[in-house]
DNA sequence: ATAGGCGCCTGCTGGC
DNA sequence: TGCCAGCAGGCGCCTA
């Protein structure tokens, strides 16, 4: 679910709530989620304050006392939030961290369990991690060289070079189409066809797409709530995504809808022309 | 190196 | 009304 926009608000909504709270208390629930929690992870949480809360990617990353840094994906359908001690907690919650005196609880909510909660023993640790899976750069400080180098030597469609984390960070199924629709490049387009004026559009687009939804708490589809429990309202903004057989808001064509790398993809057949080298068929 | 498929999960919607 | 297929902001694994 959540994309970058979503976490940035998650995190930016956490962090006042968070900072110089100390763990209390931690409750896990039984079901797993994808990556699985270690018991002594609870001991570990009890008494540490929390310093920071960021972000890398689509990754939420709080810095404890100690230097211990807990993790945590949104996956599809997370929810990380603050609530009063004492509100009945929401069904499929799995984790919860009583705040400071307890009156007040962190909790992840997650339906599908597809996200995850992860303690690493210090930055060192984190930094290993997100090496060995060689997450990409952020997306507002992709260098226009690494970026020209990616797109040209990447033997697939642009849908699968944005959704892919080791390009860049933090881009999913929405922004990908949005940006692509903001570049006017057609998602099926082949990376190494694009010519460097393309990519360098490409490259901005991206970023200026994302800063508009993180200026708008980004989107609410159905699952998504921010750090505070309130939607976001860049869905309202969407001019692809979920748009199929709708107007084109620039040039009033249908947007037309179809899959790719996998996924569902929207976008205008005339602002956003097929070239030679990208599939024309659904 | 890449595409494509599946699996992980639950819940909602639309068609019949 | 009920059932079933298809869909969903992610990602990792497998095979070809």
């Amino acid at each position: 679910m959540p994309e970058l926009p979503e976490v940035e608000t998650v995190v930016r909504e956490l962090r006042p709530r968070l900072t110089g709270r100390r763990i209390a208390s931690v409750r896990v629930s039984r079901l797993a989620l994808r990556r699985p929690w270690r018991p002594a992870w609870g001991r570990r949480l009890l008494g540490r304050r929390v310093e920071a809360v960021g972000r890398r990617g689509k990754w939420i990353v709080a810095s404890l006392t100690g230097g211990d840094r807990l993790v945590i994906h949104l996956g599809m359908t997370g929810r990380l939030r603050i609530w009063p001690a004492g509100t009945p907690a929401e069904p499929h919650t799995h984790l919860v961290l009583a705040l400071g005196d307890g009156s007040r609880e962190l909790r992840f909510r997650d339906v599908r369990r597809f996200g995850s909660v992860t303690l690493f023993a210090n930055a060192t640790e984190l930094e290993g991690f997100f090496r060995s899976s060689a997450l990409g750069p952020e997306p507002f400080d992709v260098d226009p060289t690494y970026w020209r180098r990616r797109l040209a030597t990447a033997n697939r469609c642009l849908k699968a070079v944005l959704l892919d984390q080791r390009v860049v960070a933090g881009v999913g199924n929405i922004y990908a189409d949005e940006a692509l629709f903001e570049a006017r490049l057609h998602p099926g387009r082949m990376g190494r066809t694009l010519r460097s004026a393309e990519a360098e559009r490409l490259r901005c687009a991206v970023s200026t797409v994302l800063a508009r939804a993180i200026a708008r708490r980004g989107s609410t589809i159905r699952d998504y709530l921010g750090g505070s429990g309130k939607a976001g309202d860049y869905q309202r903004e969407f001019r692809v995504y979920g748009r199929s057989g709708l107007a084109c808001p620039r040039c009033a064509q249908q947007v037309r809808r179809l899959r790719l790398s996998g996924r569902s993809t929207h976008f205008c057949p005339r602002c956003q022309p097929a070239s030679r080298s990208a599939p024309t068929r659904v």
